[in-house]
DNA sequence: TTGTATGCGTTATCAG
DNA sequence: CTGATAACGCATACAA
């Protein structure tokens, strides 16, 4: 007899082992039910007794007994956490994507997981791996420089958001911005200002939210019946400095332009430097328009015109659609149209 | 016999069960091996044949076989994941420090778990709990508000790294970047190019960083004879709408001065706009230094003078020394020292 | 309504 | 060196 243990005696055993453990064995004991009675209350599961009830209560109150998410997570299979894979943590427009995210789950019970991929498809894959190998239940991806095929594929595992491209696929979700017409009103802005010619500074071209941008550049253009001139085009990538060194770049070639629409607002920033360092003013001398509506860019002198992208509603919207996913709902979110902040570095082209 | 039914066979029944589960167990079976040598290899616990080692690592491959997180987190009592406490994930000075952690943190086996605490107390503790009940093996928190007492009882619990305060407490490693001696620095700069009206827009009080910077301006006034007035100093919230405000403040309050010194750059950018509105020019009319130097402030118009504080590197450090908290080792991280980058919004007070 | 027994995927402790 | 077997903390069929 004595040489079969009862699992239970075991478990006591080793209970005063666990460090600062109290799990749910403790407070089944301290109630006086069972931990599957405890458990049910927890999840509310099935019914149960109000005195049980109570008396689970008052037990978890006293012990301060907070369930332990890696246990429930083995148990159930699920974690109760959601990838989140963006291309750099300390991108000022991904930050305001990852805030509303943040935002929107802080009143669920899941928590957000960050990564980044650098704009490397291959640093992106190891990210979702790893995400993948944590077993969250479900997945965000912005933008990305993932294929298509490999998020279908991963839809086929787990619900999947994708903010910045278009793609339909069961279980996934796509939410995406308008960039073509953005970049077309941005465009149409300057036009209607009396400019023609337009210098476009834009993002890395295999990024396809830069590649919508700026076919609104040209589509505006031809709209209005303006030749574009390769000329004006120049490639940045997205930060201040390739902002800057493009303007250099249109100088330098001697290119005549009154406008400057440039893909987001950081590279804005950069071209106006850029401008001011070579003597030409904003907007007297050449009106500038951006492209995301940071909020340091209201700050900048001239305050900058820009196209509104709603980083932070985006990421509440990604957030509020995985959710419903989780929840077996089909999300309908409905995506902001694209609209113009008019500020102060865009005017009239002086005759 | 029926009646029970083996430990071994009730596995292999559900294991189809597993919605694309390939776990320890099938790879112990295709490699003729128990799953306990399969975790003896994975882990290097113990030593195990070449032959068997070959085997398992064959399975492994041909399987596709990866370690479960959540398992090995219940089984082993530790998640392989760091719980970093900020104050708010979308502003870009602590965009860089999690970059920072994100980029030390890659090359190990943990992964980062950020919170925002919103500059709450209260919302904070909430971070703090979660973190904990989501069993970090970690924490690293930024400045916060939690009181000292808080985070040396965290300590006792787990490895923690406070960055932004002075603290010592067994498991407890602090990072703290002078402050103190970065906005004498600042002052003191000013004042050599002679100025000595000088207003200082601070940040919140109740934030210690804010309290250090503003008593490194006191500090420089009184070592240059300068008395300290009450009207020059302004306090603000650490975003670019207060820097405006106070500026406004500041002329509103017909105070002469022929230089600022705002306590980060976000606010010294709301500062430099405000001055622009009331017609005075930086640095033409006054003269004006931040304090960060987050990347956009290079860009700014003019570029702006400030302190440089090195968030990426503040955020690399800590989380290399969680790393050695973690190993067992004692951190010793270098902090660099405040240094001035010098550019040009700040000049020589005209005479 | 409640308790018992078992499983989730790994690691760790023992025997051999 | 290797294989059973018992934890880890919780959830859930199955009985009662």
């Amino acid at each position: 007899m004595t040489e079969m243990p009862g699992p239970r005696k075991s478990r006591k055993s080793t209970l005063k082992a666990a460090p600062g453990g109290v799990n749910i064995d403790t407070v089944a004991e301290a109630a006086g039910v069972s931990a599957a009675t405890v458990s049910r209350i927890l999840n509310a599961t099935a019914a149960v007794s109000a005195a049980k009830k109570q008396a689970v209560a008052d037990a978890i109150a006293r012990l301060g007994f907070v369930p332990n998410p890696v246990a429930r997570g083995l148990a159930r299979g699920r974690t109760l956490s959601i990838g989140v894979v963006t291309q750099s943590i300390d991108s000022p427009f991904y930050g305001d994507a990852l805030r509303g995210i943040e935002d929107e789950l802080a009143s669920s019970d899941y928590s957000p997981l960050f990564v980044s991929g650098h704009w490397d498809a291959q640093t992106e894959g190891r990210c979702i791996e790893t995400l993948r190998a944590r077993r969250v239940d479900g997945l965000i991806v912005f933008t990305g420089r993932s294929s298509d095929a490999a998020l279908r594929t991963c839809a086929k595992a787990l619900p999947v958001v994708v903010v910045g491209r278009s793609l339909k696929a069961p279980g996934l979700f796509a939410l995406n911005f308008d960039n073509f017409e953005g970049g077309r009103l941005a465009t149409e802005h300057l036009i209607g200002l009396g400019h023609r010619r337009i210098a476009f500074i834009g993002g890395d071209p295999g990024h396809p939210d830069a590649a919508e941008r700026q076919r609104g550049y040209a589509a505006a253009l031809q709209a209005a019946g303006i030749a574009c001139e390769p000329g004006l085009v120049v490639a940045g990538r997205y930060h201040e400095e390739s902002g800057l060194q493009a303007v250099e770049q249109l100088l330098r070639s001697r290119q005549r332009f009154s406008a400057v629409f440039a893909a987001n607002d950081q590279m804005a920033v950069g071209a106006a430097l850029g401008l001011h360092r070579l003597g030409l003013a904003v907007p007297a001398d050449v009106s500038l328009i951006g492209f995301d509506d940071l909020v340091s860019s209201a700050f900048s002198i001239p305050p900058l015109t820009t196209v509104h992208y709603p980083g932070l509603k985006l990421g509440r919207l990604a957030a509020l659609s995985m959710l419903q996913l989780l929840r077996g709902a089909r999300p309908a979110a409905a995506i902001p149209a694209p609209r113009i902040v008019v500020r102060e570095s865009t005017r009239l082209l002086a005759a």
